[in-house]
DNA sequence: ATTGTGGCCTGCCCGC
DNA sequence: TGCGGGCAGGCCACAA
């Protein structure tokens, strides 16, 4: 689903096909996805005539500036897709259709000389704002610096993967690079934020690196060594140990009860 | 403030 | 063969 890696993939799609071309419509055919009550006349206002000149991300959150200050936020939920005149951003997404619906477009730029630029959502859990509070977002998950990820997790008794999918203090980790990323980091996801000792800090940060850019360079979040073994009757693909599952942090977890400690 | 829970959305898959 | 229930998780509202 798109966490870090696919959203980073849609922001060089746009950036490689999308800068520097004049909007020339709006296409908001779902009301549900224009989120905090904005309307599609507002959007019309503020983008219509204007040209893309940036395309930014900050964790999940898809930026993309134009010339007169204006700016659109895209969010893709789960089952979201960025197409620009017919290219997806990426190939496959886990738990989603792999066709592509029209009526499942939500959202649409019309681009100068016939192009257009187009959120694809079956599920409508993505959403498009004006303007996004990028502040109200922690810090990237691709370039938090260790002091960062320490401040993240510190004063914490919540569960670690809790911590790390909290969106307002890193930003970009979703349910599976979480899962990946303490398989990695060989720590149990219900371990308190607050509990890492100096060594484990380094170690998770280490590995956070080195997992944001392998799944980026895999091209998506379900492309690690662990998630082709979240499945009932899984084992650890690194010592052979079944996997455990629960619910951790709201969510489906999974993970080596015998390397994770 | 922190932490946890439930609901939203809907295509897909499994079992009957 | 069709049908119904459960499942997936990003995000948000809400409660304790």
């Amino acid at each position: 689903m798109p966490e870090l890696p696919e959203v980073e993939a849609y922001r060089r799609l746009a950036e490689a096909t999308a800068l520097g071309r004049r909007i020339t419509a709006v296409e908001a055919p779902d009301p549900w996805f224009l989120k905090g009550g904005l309307a599609a006349a507002e959007v019309v206002a503020a983008l219509v005539g204007s040209r893309l000149v940036a395309a930014r991300r900050r964790g999940k959150l898809l930026v993309l500036d134009t010339d007169r200050g204006r700016a659109l936020g895209l969010r893709f939920g789960m089952t979201g897709r960025l197409v620009v005149d017919g290219t997806a951003g990426v190939g496959r997404l886990l738990y989603t259709s792999g066709r592509d619906d029209p009526g499942w477009d939500r959202f649409a730029l019309r681009l100068a000389r016939g192009g257009r630029l187009r959120v694809n959502d079956p599920r409508r859990l993505g959403g498009v704002v004006l303007d996004p509070d990028e502040e109200a977002l922690g810090p990237d998950a691709r370039s938090a610096t260790a002091a960062q990820l320490g401040a993240a997790l510190a004063g914490s008794a919540a569960p670690l993967k809790a911590r790390l999918l909290d969106q307002t203090r890193l930003a970009g980790v979703g349910n599976l690079m979480a899962d990946e990323l303490l398989w990695r980091a060989a720590l149990l996801p219900t371990r308190p934020a607050a509990s890492l000792l100096p060594a484990e800090g380094r170690r998770l940060h280490r590995e956070l690196r080195r997992t944001v850019e392998l799944l980026i360079e895999r091209g998506g979040s379900h492309l690690g060594d662990l998630i082709p073994h979240r499945l009932p009757g899984g084992t650890c693909p690194r010592d052979g140990t079944p996997l455990r599952r629960a619910t951790v942090g709201g969510r489906t977890t999974w993970w080596c009860p015998s390397h994770q400690r």
